[in-house]
DNA sequence: AGTGTTATAGAACATTGTTATCTTCCTGTT
DNA sequence: AACAGGAAGATAACAATGTTCTATAACACT
């Protein structure tokens, strides 16, 4: 468990990433086990654990790389001069990594995966995107686009209303709901909120 | 499998119920094994089968009980002629309802246990207790509180807001955020949203 | 009373994460 | 060149899980 070398990862390291990363999104969580990682892999389930530790230093790692993913999402979105319109177009980045990555955004928000509790370290990660909304934020603040709140009290509320919408949105499918229309006013009132 | 009794439980399976519900409550959705499902109700492992099937069936149970207790909570909400008001004391209650019964909320919302999912009947009781959040929109749009709009879709910008703030202060818990605050923003700006 | 059905307990089975054992291969020294 | 030492990995073993099987006990009905 101490050894446990994270940071440069060996092909077989990636081999076995790349393994569970394709079985969590194409297969889902329940199908995400040491031997079939492994196995997929073409090898044996030791790799697992002399690479990672145990199964959830390989949902941690998933789970670091989806947060990764996000931050590049939202490093994509252009900074205009019209703050709010940026605003927007990070929302509808969001809604779209969480679509094209549905079982990678559960592991990160909705503890997808059993007993897998992201480290403080992993977590940190978040905070820090988080962060990276608020900077975001406070830009349109300094702007005069919104109205002065603590940045990161509002990115919480933004993060919040977002994350509301894609989450029930793929939980509770089959709902008669036009999500998107869902996701495009709550949107809609978060930034109105965040304006006046 | 076929003739599983679900209606009318006997004693036994209320007390395998109350284990689990306890069990869930105090130790999480890990600790909820069929053993000490059984165990803690003083019974073997095969009362759980011939009443409910499988570990599924306790959770489906669980679930829709989860879902009778939060019509509940929102049915106490009281009819004033502010129709706002009534509104906002039903996100208070959503919220204490959610925080009360943290893991039970977590199995109805974010599937926290491993590979249930809720039936087609099970989610139709998700989709009621939506509706009955519909209906007290729709009394307040009739009032003139609100503006007119598809009632249900109102209800799921409502719902997604307070589901997504209370799901990321559960789980992402340790962040140097003020829910309560967070909670109350993105409530008024529901509010604010769904009257102008 | 006796018989057939049901209910229950306890053992057995497949699958999980994890650990231990044993083989294999490579490296470095004499 | 030959051999020891150690690292790496495949296989098997272990504990715990959901589930099923089996045998026994209890009950209902004629």
């Amino acid at each position: 468990m101490a050894n446990v070398q994270l940071t440069a990862l060996d092909d077989v390291g990636t081999t076995l990433l790349e393994a569970a990363g394709r079985l969590l999104a194409e297969e889902g969580p329940g199908a995400l086990t040491v031997r079939r990682i492994a196995g997929d892999a073409g090898m044996s389930t030791m790799n697992v654990y002399s690479r990672f530790g145990s199964k959830h230093g390989v949902v941690e790692q998933l789970f670091l790389h989806g947060f990764r993913l996000l931050a590049a999402a939202m490093a994509d979105v252009p900074h205009t001069d019209d703050a709010l319109a940026d605003l927007r177009t990070a929302g509808s980045a969001y809604r779209r990594f969480a679509l094209e990555h549905t079982t990678l955004y559960s592991v990160m928000f909705d503890r997808a995966v059993p007993d897998y509790q992201p480290s403080d370290s992993a977590l940190a990660t978040g905070v820090a995107t988080l962060q990276q909304l608020a900077e975001l934020l406070e830009r349109a603040m300094d702007a005069g686009a919104l109205r002065r709140l603590d940045p990161l009290h509002a990115a919480a509320i933004v993060w919040s209303t977002c994350h509301g919408v894609i989450s029930l949105e793929v939980k509770q499918a089959g709902m008669p709901i036009q999500w998107d229309a869902v996701y495009a006013d709550a949107c809609e009132n978060v930034v109105r909120g965040l304006t006046t």
